[in-house]
DNA sequence: CGTACAACCTCTAGTAACTAGAGATGCAAG
DNA sequence: CTTGCATCTCTAGTTACTAGAGGTTGTACG
């Protein structure tokens, strides 16, 4: 079992087949082997370069930081400089982002506050949604 | 001055103008009047309508949620518990990234947490994007 | 009244990162 | 040899706009 199918490559990695197929469109995978009759015949190398793409998109690496990452990692001499820096940037992106959505929170909270009311005529929300300056100004 | 030019209402509400043009196009906006000459002319109920759907987008509320609040914001008569299921909906969607957002940046900190070396042969960020076990198995 | 020119018009395509589907072919088990 | 699941390619759809091409209108100034 040396080689193994695109099904077999998903299976391993937890990316869905037409992912697999995508990420080798945009060059992110090298295209693989191909059986006599064309179907795509994947190694161990394959499996692990998979799982490290895989692992970095669910930290939320960018695809272009992860090509990024890939180049970087294949490349044992460099200084960790730019690695560092591609994480240190993504995570200043999930701060602000975190800051963002909690400012969303507590204005969607501050709307809803309070909200026993009947009728859209009297709606606490309605009112906010259509006049800005009862919102926290800065927010947004 | 009752009516005014595209330009005018993206300067009344900080809408750019092509984005007025796409809110036409999905049915956000009505079709507005139009000069001899062809050129959209509003009023002041635009004004309204459009500040409305930017506060609500301003929000993070998806457009067709949008479309929603609008129908029933015209109809003082309903009861509200449409308009609250839609920003409760919308308030745990918040929330739930805010979660995920965290899990991911206290994973990327512990990341580059001791992160100093010199090459990327004993990068630990590479070292953990190639081998998942590295990582607080819950949380991905 | 003529003209310059900013603002307007429509339409298409591009963005991110996949996902879904159509229609055709391959592969392996019984 | 047949059955049927897996695979193939290619196109289009998702979200909420944004950019650009190529052409027309409105208005302010002389």
């Amino acid at each position: 079992m040396m080689f193994f199918s695109i099904g077999d490559l998903a299976h391993k990695t937890g990316v869905k087949v037409p992912t697999i197929r995508f990420y080798e469109n945009i060059g992110l995978l090298a295209e693989p082997m191909r059986t006599e009759g064309g179907q795509r015949r994947y190694s161990a190398d394959d499996v692990a370069r998979l799982s490290f793409i895989r692992h970095a998109r669910q930290l939320g690496f960018e695809v272009e930081d992860v090509r990024e990452l890939l180049v970087l990692s294949a490349d044992p001499d460099r200084p960790c400089a730019e690695v560092d820096g591609i994480v240190y940037r993504h995570l200043d992106d999930v701060k602000q982002k975190i800051e963002k959505l909690s400012a969303l929170q507590k204005e969607l909270e501050r709307m809803v506050c309070g909200s026993r009311h009947g009728s859209i005529g009297e709606c606490r929300v309605i009112q906010v949604l259509a006049d800005h300056d009862m919102c926290e100004s800065d927010v947004h």
